[in-house]
DNA sequence: AAGTGGTCTAGACCACTAC
DNA sequence: TAGTGGTCTAGACCACTTA
């Protein structure tokens, strides 16, 4: 029976998973294109009457195909011009996934300042985090995040060796965007989603050296999991927010369709 | 030109907006339907088949208005049942906007206890996220919440008396189900989306006697404006939660479609 | 068996962009 | 003008639910 079809009978689209709708069936070649580099960050996808000869399916179905990697934010389109697949480089990618804003909404851009960089080995709790070994070689580093001139964030940052071979301070310093936009152009890492855990919790000593603000002082912290395609961990983050002056937002219940 | 359309030359469909893609047009007054309450929560409604014919749209076309709202969880579709308007009777719909959870993962069902039940005015600020005049009259009312016999959060919510007519404590206390179920069955308000701004704040000596905890303990401050169908905002919230032993979860970039 | 949503097809015209 | 995505149509078969 193979995959449940109508109309007319048509030819095989490439490895099945038997059951499965077409629609996910082309889905996951697009994302395993994606996977591969096929197709760049920034850059334009075949057409879509170019894919619906590649895959042998109607126009509808590459559609649903492509709705769905265009509500995850994987892939964009642009009436007239094609889709591109998403790119950290332009400042909106970069707010999706920078939850901090002033409580009227704003969000403003923040300066970044590298404050350690080793090379570690992965506990039990962040081997399974990141889907690696206990004692795997991991890179950890520390940003200082500042508002307006004045510091208010913490990101304590971890990611595999394997995934970032040849990580250094060096390149990290010399990136001229953000971290994402640095894993996506140096070593082809797209973050496509996040997960996080909140808490408050108390201001350490340390933190309050590098926040420069008093001990005790209540702390937001938002322990982060990133994920790119098929559902790799790429980075664990846990960061620590001051939220006198900024908050983090979160809605639920809006579709990708609306505007966001 | 009235409504870029295709083919056969169509019907109109009612009242449009000039300019709107039909499927926007059929998706506006499904919602309008959802509104007026010609279907009920929990209830099926229409068929495809019915709706095609009622609105004088493809089957293409209504499908697409119906999958958004699909997608933003106003409806849910069963294969071989029907489709079928969200109710927050179920405890899924329920932990939809109930974002607490232990580190692990696990929502536990909170036992909710009244503590206070006042009648004000609304202040400039809260009227101006109510959407309602400075001076309406306002509920407000205030929860403790256990997780396993232990108080964990305060909810300090506000509602408009024009949206909830007649609310009492003396009902809100013989609620059999949740509070968001409740306005939906005695009131017909059906909270569909939330936004919420987090922050981390340090107990006062009010919170420290009702959680049970010292004072100056770190609390996640959870502010929540809550809307139904159109953006009409209908609560206002503010959440204080004792992290030791629940977080709060977010997630971004996953779609609709994929399993949550 | 009848009715529901789920998938797929084939082809049309429209709006926008780039050349 | 050519090429892109955006919308709409009309109709088919499939899978699931209910009776």
């Amino acid at each position: 029976m193979e995959n449940p079809a109508a109309g007319s009978p048509r030819p095989p689209v490439g490895a099945m998973t038997p059951g499965a709708p077409l629609y996910k069936e082309v889905k996951r070649q697009l994302t395993e294109s994606l996977q591969r580099g096929e197709w760049k960050p920034g850059e334009v996808i075949a057409s879509e009457k170019l894919l619906v000869t590649r895959f042998g399916v109607a126009l509808g179905t590459l559609r649903k195909a492509v709705d769905e990697l265009v509500a995850e934010k994987v892939l964009i389109r642009h009436q007239g011009r094609g889709t591109f697949v998403a790119s950290h480089e332009n400042e909106r990618q970069f707010f999706y996934f920078f939850d901090i804003a002033r409580p009227d909404g704003d969000k403003d851009y923040p300066k970044v300042e590298l404050l350690s960089f080793t090379k570690g080995r992965a506990d039990a709790v962040l081997a399974r985090k990141l889907g690696i070994e206990t004692g795997a070689t991991v890179f950890r580093f520390v940003n200082r995040l500042f508002f307006h001139g004045v510091a208010a964030m913490i990101d304590e940052i971890e990611v595999p060796e394997a995934l970032f071979p040849g990580l250094s301070k060096k390149r990290l310093l010399e990136r001229p965007h953000t971290v994402y936009h640095f894993y996506q152009q140096q070593f082809g890492v797209s973050v496509i989603r996040t997960e996080e855990m909140l808490s408050a919790v108390l201001c350490n000593a340390a933190q309050a050296g590098i926040l420069g603000i008093a001990e005790a002082a209540p702390l937001l912290c938002v322990q982060r999991v990133a994920y790119s395609y098929r559902d790799q961990a790429v980075e664990v983050r846990r960061s620590f927010v001051d939220t006198r002056a900024h908050v983090y937002l979160a809605q639920r219940g809006r579709s990708a369709s609306d505007g966001r």
